[in-house]
DNA sequence: TCTGGGGTCCTAGGACCC
DNA sequence: TCTGGGGTCCTAGGACCC
């Protein structure tokens, strides 16, 4: 049996942990360049305001209903996330953090009553401890306890706990549960599942599983099963080994010089780098792009490029002639560049690889050492000159809360 | 004026192996 | 007339998740 345990509009609740004033209020969190609504209050939700809406189309709404409005501060969410993984773990063994704000736990061994009695525990405890509100779904499998999840949330006669363990009870609830909110079920399966009449969640369990497989893949025959209350994912107690990973932002304003672009290429590399070496990996490939925006008129540019990196490395000082390369070649004048960024896949872990006597081995001391600086004194303490070039590829967030948990000057004062 | 940033998994098709 | 039957690995594209 698992639980899955939600924070309720995590990042609003992070904001509202440290500033009273946003209780009660309606509250949105931006996107990274303060682009779109990407966490809503209750109060925001009931406004009408869409999750993704871009800032510059609601100004109105927010205007007039004086919607409080903060930039995104992944520290401190990062932070309250880990504390609320850290109450949960004081008094469940069998967790699995699947995302910032979401969180299942093995049950083993409880009969209904007792479930209950637990969760409803759990989520006083981390209110008390952190400050942050939640709802807790059980089911059989995965899938159901995030379609009791969903359910709890929507209706408040739960009061923010639901047990779908029995199959009167799913009888009973998942007609009422939208198909698309169906874990698993996105735009596109929503569409073709509207299209022979399968609309609720309850619909979507009553599927035969082969002819789910023929609408979907192996994944939505699997989404069918656990609907309908058999187990097809076991907990994952340990993470799973990074495959890949990226480091892109769009820019802060459009940038037209192959000088920024570089730099902007430089710092995420950097980044991406900087994330490997945490893990102690070497990545097999180095990608990079820039690109134009989607949304806007004008000549329209994607420039990538893919390297390979023989032997495997974790060394982006290494890869500096290869951004100023790239931008050299696929630098176009007289466009509005918009975003840029690095993808590092084949990740393995470092000493796995046979060096050749051929090889450049990537300098170690020197990586660690910009690591251990920039980590003691902040991200970008030590960089590099073609990194300091231009001020408009840097990203905007003009409206971001202070870093209360994790950075000194920042920590509240109690009088 | 102004639209995020990460990830995972699956499938199909092609190249290649014996 | 008629030419097997397995495998693996890689890539691109799509769908999904938060």
């Amino acid at each position: 049996m698992y639980a899955l345990i939600d924070c309720n509009n995590f990042y609003v609740s992070c904001e509202r942990v440290f500033d009273a004033s946003l209780r009660g209020k309606p509250v949105i969190v931006l996107s990274n360049n303060d682009g779109c609504a990407v966490a809503r209050s209750q109060e925001a939700k009931a406004l009408g305001i869409k999750m993704g809406a871009p800032l510059f189309k609601i100004r109105d709404l927010v205007k007039e209903h004086g919607v409080r409005v903060r930039s995104s501060n992944y520290e401190l969410y990062g932070d309250i996330s880990r504390r609320v993984v850290e109450t949960i773990t004081a008094t469940h063994a069998r967790v699995e953090t699947y995302s910032i704000d979401e969180n299942f736990i093995g049950f083993a061994g409880l009969n209904s009553a007792a479930r209950y009695h637990e969760s409803t525990a759990l989520k006083e405890r981390v209110a008390q401890h952190v400050g942050i509100p939640t709802c807790v779904g059980i089911g059989p499998s995965k899938t159901l306890a995030k379609a009791a999840n969903a359910i709890a949330k929507k209706n408040p006669i739960f009061k923010g706990v639901l047990d779908l363990s029995d199959a009167a009870q799913r009888c009973l609830y998942l007609p009422a549960l939208p198909a698309g909110d169906v874990w698993g079920v996105g735009a596109a399966l929503t569409a073709k599942l509207l299209s022979i009449g399968v609309q609720t969640a309850g619909d979507v369990a009553a599927l035969d599983p082969r002819q789910a497989r023929a609408i979907g893949t192996v994944v939505l025959e699997r989404t069918v099963r656990e609907l309908a209350g058999e187990n097809c994912q076991q907990i994952a107690l340990d993470a799973k080994p990074l495959q890949g990973t990226a480091a892109t932002r769009s820019f802060g304003k459009p940038v037209r010089s192959p000088d920024e672009l570089v730099a902007a290429l430089m710092t995420h590399m950097q980044r991406a780098f900087e994330k490997i070496r945490a893990q102690q990996l070497v990545a097999e490939s180095l990608s990079l792009f820039f690109l134009t925006s989607p949304f806007r008129n004008g000549p329209r540019h994607h420039a990538s490029q893919t390297f390979q990196l023989l032997p495997p490395s974790d060394d982006a000082l290494r890869h500096a002639e290869k951004v100023r390369d790239f931008v050299e070649a696929q630098f176009r004048t007289g466009h509005d560049y918009a975003k840029a960024g690095v993808f590092l896949n084949g990740l393995r872990p470092r000493g796995a690889w046979q060096l050749s006597w051929l090889d450049d081995a990537d300098d170690e001391r020197l990586s660690s050492a910009l690591d251990n600086i920039n980590h003691r004194y902040g991200r970008g303490t030590l960089r590099t000159a073609a990194q300091i070039r231009g001020t408009d590829w840097l990203m905007q967030r003009k409206m971001q809360s202070p870093c209360w948990t994790t950075r000194l000057r920042d920590v509240p004062r109690v009088r």
